[in-house]
DNA sequence: AGCCGTCGTCTCACGCCGTGAAGTAAGCCG
DNA sequence: CGGCTTACTTCACGGCGTGAGACGACGGCT
């Protein structure tokens, strides 16, 4: 019940440039007239707070419309070089660093490959740190230009505290072997850098929300297919986190009480019959080791007509179909976008199926608002995904460019 | 992307009183000092806003607290009988409408058995437009009064365009056969009350976080089992309603693909192994026609070991814990709340059950935030939820009386 | 070429907000 | 009865968005 977030009038201005910030983000270059109508703010407001954003160099003119008979209009757009961004895939092979700018061109990147001390926390964390100055000294970025790292990781992350410049998150990831690894004061010790840690699955869910075939939708859910299950859900416009930051742990819903063992240690896991480890492995038929490799394998055999094959991944659109359904009754979205790399392989083959079996198991009303698409951007937008975190924190903040002032002792 | 509610400093006022008010409302009588606490509010616009609501009649002064050696503090509450309520529970066989103060003191209330012509809405708003009528008068309470008609029924809820006057609101019951039934339009028509409408179940659940066993938690699900299995999403301390309105059809999640079929057509459905009418049909030792009799004779046999009516009970256990687990798993809540008339009168058998099922089906992480509980309201709370929808708005609106000055025109 | 109408943008007086400091009320203790 | 403590009120201040009017900057018309 404390604070609602902001009481006083300067809060409103503050609302007021994120309002502007994000809708010339978002919507390409706008007019300040456009972006009255948008904005709901009245045309002297605008004209304010667009100054206010120019002369701190967050946005710039670029070009003018005519319009028939007037005074044209002058384009606005943000300033794609005033800031930049790092985001950090933590893959279960190898470390991905990227630095974009603020118009999400990728200036650098940096992959990092995990030796056999993969699981070990402290390896990663090294790895992360490493290609981190690795971007930033080869691109020549001064670290108060860069917003934030925003990293992420497989398993579920505990945000702790917040406020408490990152310091407090715990990744928890069960299937890499972390239990409660403290990350945020981990990184902390490497760099002054704002830090911001979320589940990998949900970074690439954001990404497909942002600038992928999720765009637009209020209401969405993300459904994520690779090794494992799992989804990254949006409640009108935002992140739904839950009360400690896990929802959304599609892979481990029920779908056949009693049914096949999950590696989580529950039977009848929805991952148990969809994802790529368990589709590979009962498939059988394929080389061991390589899961994509495996995954192609057995599509191709599908596609040759090995009716094992065929009834396998039938069944997979089946049980696709019913969670999905599950995702439409629960949670009412308008979109569903189906992504990860095992969900964009077999995508095209299954979409049919999968169609066909949630229009049978989910409701009609919620079904009939909501659309079943496939992911538009690959799994390599992980990293992508993760940038999004401190750029979604400086659209917030209206542009608020973070002090850091005790860069100097700490390093980058 | 548009208004982002509120833009000028006026709004600010309105947020402000609203703050106070679901303050007061919400942790009994307070100080000003306290207020100011709570709320992160200066002292002196605490005394702004106080001294406005006492004006408006909406709070009052009762009493002062001694404080050791200083001036003692006035306590303020809400002026419970500054307005009135109207709630309906639009039940399978009878119709309830009734009156509560603004401390939900019921001070009339009327049943109106439904005729054979029961499915037919006609009937029903009727119905509720003659117990509208019967506990305004009998109460003597004057139609400018009254907040607004909250209305709880079965079925799917559209809410249609906002600011409708509730016009555009239709319901889509296909227990009750209900299809595209637009109850804003008829209700419109021999009232000119402020109307709200959701499901019953929903309205069930709002009463039980805002008054019962869900108090306190911002991210809950309530699981309304009775003749179907529903449920009540809440997030971040607001009802989750989804793209349509729909979110939270529980009962209809899947939990054994290809399993027993469903009223609703589909198979394997939660609703078909845990709802009141699934168990009562699958015992058959019961009169038929009765469901609560049915499911009480269930239950007394398996008090008396009657090894069918225990499996069938330990089995609907296990269900009812797979689909916790799913919810868990999904909605990452801090509280399950377990409520519907039958879920009340199995839960303290089953609950040990559940809970032992919902350990092994969910991840351990969610789990363990997730506390799961019996509901403290019972299932006549609907018509006290539904009076809650008006009661959301007016709180939210920070108290303001609507305007309805046509009301002399069109009676209530 | 000059003028005019059109439309985008800027400027500014106005009413309102929350803050924080100073002032006031209302009880206690000695 | 006076001093002390605590709750509350008052008020000057900086700041906000609005809406009306002023100010460009262009196309088209004469």
């Amino acid at each position: 019940m404390h604070g609602r977030g902001g009481n006083t009038v300067r809060d409103l201005r503050t609302g007021s440039r994120a309002t502007v910030l994000r809708g010339l983000y978002f919507d390409g270059p706008l007019s300040r007239q456009e972006l009255g109508a948008r904005t709901g703010l009245s045309a002297g407001s605008v004209s304010n707070v667009t100054g206010e954003l120019l002369a701190d160099g967050l946005i710039e003119e670029c070009g003018s419309v005519g319009s028939d008979g007037g005074r044209p209009r002058t384009m606005l757009r943000v300033a794609a070089g005033r800031a930049r961004l790092v985001g950090v895939d933590v893959g279960e092979t190898q470390v991905r660093v990227a630095l974009f700018d603020l118009a999400r061109t990728e200036l650098a990147a940096r992959d990092l490959p995990l030796s056999d001390r993969g699981r070990d926390a402290g390896h990663v964390v090294e790895l992360i740190l490493a290609g981190l100055a690795d971007v930033l000294e080869r691109t020549g970025t001064a670290p108060e230009t860069v917003l934030g790292v925003g990293v992420g990781v497989p398993g579920i992350v505990d945000q702790g505290a917040p406020g408490a410049d990152g310091r407090g998150i715990v990744v928890h990831g069960q299937a890499v072997g972390w239990d409660a690894v403290p990350l945020g004061r981990l990184l902390r010790a490497g760099t002054a850098l704002p830090l911001f840690v979320d589940n990998g699955a949900k970074t690439l869910g954001q990404a497909e929300m942002w600038f992928g075939a999720g765009r637009g939708a209020r209401h969405a859910v993300v459904a994520l297919v690779g090794s494992g299950v799992g989804a990254c859900v949006i409640a009108d416009g935002a992140r739904y986190r839950g009360a400690s930051s896990s929802a959304g742990e599609w892979g481990h819903t029920k779908v056949h009480v009693g049914g096949r063992r999950c590696r989580c240690g529950a039977r009848g896991c929805l991952e148990a019959y969809v994802g790529a480890e368990a589709l590979v492995e009962r498939w059988g038929a394929a080389p061991p080791g390589d899961e994509k490799a495996g995954l192609a394998a057995l599509l191709a055999a599908a596609e040759a007509g090995d009716p094992a094959a065929v009834g396998l991944l039938d069944e997979a659109a089946e049980y696709l179909g019913a969670g999905i359904a599950d995702l439409v009754n629960l949670f009412n979205p308008e979109r569903i976008v189906i992504g990860g790399w095992a969900g964009l392989l077999l995508g095209p083959r299954l979409l049919p199926g999968i169609r066909a079996a949630a229009t049978g198991y989910a409701l009609r009303f919620p079904y009939e608002h909501a659309l079943i698409v496939l992911g538009s951007l690959g799994p390599e937008a992980v990293a992508l995904g993760a940038a999004t975190l401190p750029l979604s924190d400086f659209l917030d903040s209206g542009g608020r460019l973070p002090d850091r002032s005790h860069l100097t002792d700490a390093g980058a």
